[in-house]
DNA sequence: CTCTCCCT
């Protein structure tokens, strides 16, 4: 940004009205475009209000690079070094000193701010930039701030900047009288033109096409292809390459070393480049001296699969504001030009579904805990995290032994949660001493946490590092920094050998991922996912592998990076699957129940022996397992009465009495059926038990005398006979029914009533024929305004009946006239 | 046969 424009940045004249908004409220919403200097020119603002006086004001930056930026940019402001007034704080690397006030960081700084100080002293303020990226990180950070403002810090002021005109969905957690402050951008000029192409084009040729148009404009300058993929980025590379332009052609996406992506980003001195990029130069990077943007209008995104906690990755097309995001790059500097791979008729959704909403919840599932919640809906979430996604983290926290079975944080877990990974490898370190593995297990840590990418095999690749490790600079510079955290100089040189622990180190942190051979190259996974690995690599046709990168397909998925384990190993490993559980099945060939004791590991059998003799004990839980499936069996109509009696009492008198719905009962077999099964071998003898016998007798004798007074299964009509009443429309909340002849209610001047006369029945008056006639909670108004017409209709019909003008003096019969 | 970012 040229410093000479500063005085006319269009942010400006909102400063004063910022500050003014800020001195009134704890929260504010800025709506800026970029190019309005919104990072650098708020902040600094921010520092001299009343309220910031003595403390500092914390900015989040999504990425180090614009954390780096925009510290340097403001302290250039101040006339003095970074690291004095404003500083920075990022991992691996920060510029504070003492007197520094405004602290620029990254997402994983002020997570750790405040899970580290929850008080957050001597914080007067924290600005979210940025935040319609909506990355998990910057979501929780929002959250654990508003739960610190609302609980001890109403002085804190929090500030969202974003660049999108959602502004609905930030008031609906900040508050709908939050003030929203909006602020123009500015980019140069730029010319939109529509490039669709047809489905038998490929998506190469097509960008091929529009890259020889553009390059034949005068005016154009580098040119910036996205592509959604890598894949499609090396065809059309070596599309141009083969070309004859007079081009520097060069490739961008995240999979790239660092050297390598910064190289692409710099000018060439006397060329035109063409930069293909994957999405990582809509926001991440900005390359340099582009005023050309082609963009295919696509983006390859990971989705997560709750239901294996498998990734699978999605080409779909962008949003709005992404596509628009993404021709904003051809103005940064100079007027520019945008081709778009699509017509201008394709309509795009508005804006792209937040991180939060598709992505592995792992991490943020442990940072949940580790704040002390017990569920997500203690915190306040602009989008809360999605139940299945939820639940699947909290499964495979509690396989790592990080989460208790109650859903609380183990020491384990609290240990794992220092450590900066996700919490496989987090769960993989804090656990790698056992094994006299912490130097490896942190060599393994910073090769699978890194972005590079290796394919082949992880054993060679983690060889060759610890052999060379200064031909792997990053590899190299993460390793020591996990060995430093771990207390242990890292050594000139990394031991080689052994490297036998590294199995065992990758099961500790995939456990779900143990693959069991099943064909040559297929392998069923202990989530019980079919993966695949191509039937020519070294390890297709391994007993046991741990499965550490797998791409989900629809059906089968894919294995990208695998190491073999031994079974020895995994019962070694896993304790519980040290237990031989018994296992009864039904097998339709033998005609019999079949006893095996397996050593299962989640969805594997690691090994099983047939049993000579079942015990009472497995025939008893396979039994009912086999009630479980065929609950129709369990819940006949004399449980379905005591259930909607139960229901209708539970609903009146909450807390009192026990839960005897269906899935309640299903779950507590176990403690009232299973002990009448002693001796039982047929599922023909469970379904003639007397079940409602044996759940009346799970209440004590006293609630039992109350019981039945509360839900009579009779009433005494004014016949002299005893009526059922049938509670099984209590299941869904109706009243119980009573259902009798006409005739026999005559003298009944209201409804009866159960439940100490709080639920009336609803009567169903019937016909000589048992067909209902009137159906009715208010006996007495029938009487009066409807019996009459009744009477009118069925009397000469039913002339044998007794139909008496005045029925509420009448003599009640259940017979006819004479008998 | 592989999106992207981040952590005391």
């Amino acid at each position: 940004m040229p410093i000479l424009a500063m005085s006319t940045l269009p942010i400006e004249q909102h400063l004063k009205p910022i500050q003014a908004a800020l001195s009134a409220h704890n929260r504010l919403i800025l709506i800026a475009q970029p190019g309005a200097g919104k990072t650098t020119r708020v902040p600094l603002t921010l520092l001299n209000s009343q309220w910031a006086q003595g403390q500092k004001i914390v900015l989040l930056e999504p990425r180090r690079v614009a954390a780096r930026l925009a510290a340097s940019f403001m302290a250039a402001q101040l006339d003095e070094p970074v690291g004095k007034t404003v500083g920075y704080r990022m991992r691996g690397d920060s510029k504070v000193g003492p007197h520094t006030r405004l602290e620029v960081v990254t997402q994983g700084v002020l997570t750790r701010m405040l899970q580290d100080d929850p008080l957050l002293e001597g914080v007067a303020g924290i600005i979210f930039d940025e935040f319609h990226e909506r990355s998990i990180e910057a979501d929780l950070g929002l959250a654990l701030s508003l739960d610190i403002q609302q609980s001890i810090r109403d002085d804190l002021r929090l500030m969202v900047m974003s660049a999108t005109l959602d502004v609905a969905a930030l008031k609906s957690v900040l508050g709908s009288d939050t003030s929203v402050i909006e602020s123009t951008g500015r980019e140069f000029p730029i010319e939109t033109y529509y490039r669709p192409f047809s489905s038998d084009e490929a998506l190469d040729t097509a960008a091929y096409r529009v890259v020889t148009e553009a390059l034949a404009n005068a005016d154009s300058r580098d040119v910036l292809v996205i592509l959604p993929g890598v894949a499609e980025i090396t065809r059309l590379v070596q599309m141009l390459e083969n070309s004859t332009f007079d081009i520097e052609v060069c490739a961008l996406h995240g999979g790239m070393p660092i050297e390598a992506q910064q190289a692409a980003l710099k000018l060439h001195e006397t060329r035109r480049r063409v930069i293909v990029s994957t999405a990582i130069a809509e926001s991440s990077v900005t390359v340099d001296g582009v005023n050309v943007v082609i963009d295919a209008g696509l983006e390859r995104v990971p989705l997560f699969q709750p239901r294996t906690g498998l990734t699978r990755l999605t080409t779909r097309r962008v949003n709005r504001a992404s596509a628009d995001q993404r021709r904003g790059r051809a103005g940064r500097q100079q007027p520019g030009v945008c081709y778009r791979l699509w017509s201008q008729e394709q309509p795009l959704v508005a804006y792209g579904e937040p991180e939060i909403a598709q992505a592995d919840l792992s991490k943020l599932a442990l940072e949940v805990a580790v704040w002390g919640a017990r569920s997500p809906e203690e915190l306040i979430w602009m989008t809360p995290p999605p139940n299945g996604a939820w639940q699947s983290s909290q499964a495979l926290l509690r396989q790592l032994g990080v989460l208790d079975a109650a859903g609380l944080l183990t020491p384990l877990g609290k240990q794992s949660a220092r450590w900066p990974l996700e919490p496989r490898l987090a769960v993989m370190l804090s656990k790698a001493k056992s094994l006299n593995a912490l130097p490896l297990a942190c060599a393994l840590a910073a090769l699978l946490e890194g972005r590079e990418r290796v394919s082949g095999s992880l054993r060679d690749a983690l060889a060759q590092r610890l052999s060379q490790p200064r031909r792997f600079p990053q590899w190299q510079r993460e390793t020591k920094r996990l060995m430093d955290m771990a207390s242990l100089q890292m050594p000139h040189k990394l031991p080689l050998e052994p490297l036998e622990p590294l199995s065992y180190l990758l099961a500790m942190a995939y456990p779900d991922r143990v693959g069991q051979f099943i064909s040559p190259g297929r392998f069923k996974l202990a989530n019980g996912k079919t993966a695949t690995l191509s039937v020519s690599h070294p390890l297709a046709n391994e007993v046991f592998i741990v499965a550490v990168s797998v791409e989900s397909a629809s059906s089968e998925a894919a294995i990208y990076l695998a190491e073999p384990i031994t079974q020895a190993a995994l019962i070694d490993l896993y304790p519980a699957t040290q237990q031989w559980e018994e296992r009864v099945t039904w097998s339709d060939a033998q005609g019999k129940l079949l006893g095996e004791a397996v050593q299962r590991h989640g969805e594997l059998v690691l090994a099983s022996r047939l049993l000579a003799e079942l015990s009472g004990e497995a025939v008893q839980q396979a039994l009912l397992r086999a009630l479980k499936q065929r609950p129709a069996a369990l819940f006949n109509g004399k449980v379905k009465q005591l259930q909607g009696r139960m229901a209708l009492v539970a609903s009146i008198y909450s807390n009192v009495w026990p839960d005897w719905s269906e899935s309640a009962l299903l779950d507590s077999l176990d403690v009232w059926l299973a002990p009448y099964m002693t001796g039982m071998t047929r599922f023909s003898q469970i379904e003639k038990m007397p079940f409602h016998t044996y759940l009346m007798a799970t209440l004590s004798w006293d609630e039992q005398t109350h019981f039945e007074r509360l839900t009579p299964s009779t009433i005494m009509a004014p016949s002299g006979n005893r009526a059922a009443i049938d509670y099984e429309p209590c299941l869904t909340g109706r009243p119980p029914v009573l259902a009798l002849k006409l005739q026999e209610a005559f003298g009944w001047q209201d409804t009866p009533a159960v439940a100490d006369g709080h639920v009336p029945v609803v009567i169903h008056l019937l016909s000589p024929a048992k067909r209902p006639l009137q159906v009715t909670q208010d006996l007495r108004s029938f009487w009066l305004n409807g019996y009459p017409e009744v009477r009118k209709e069925m009397r000469g019909r039913y002339p044998k009946h007794p139909w008496p003008e005045d029925p509420i003096t009448a003599q009640a019969t259940a017979s006819t006239k004479r008998r």
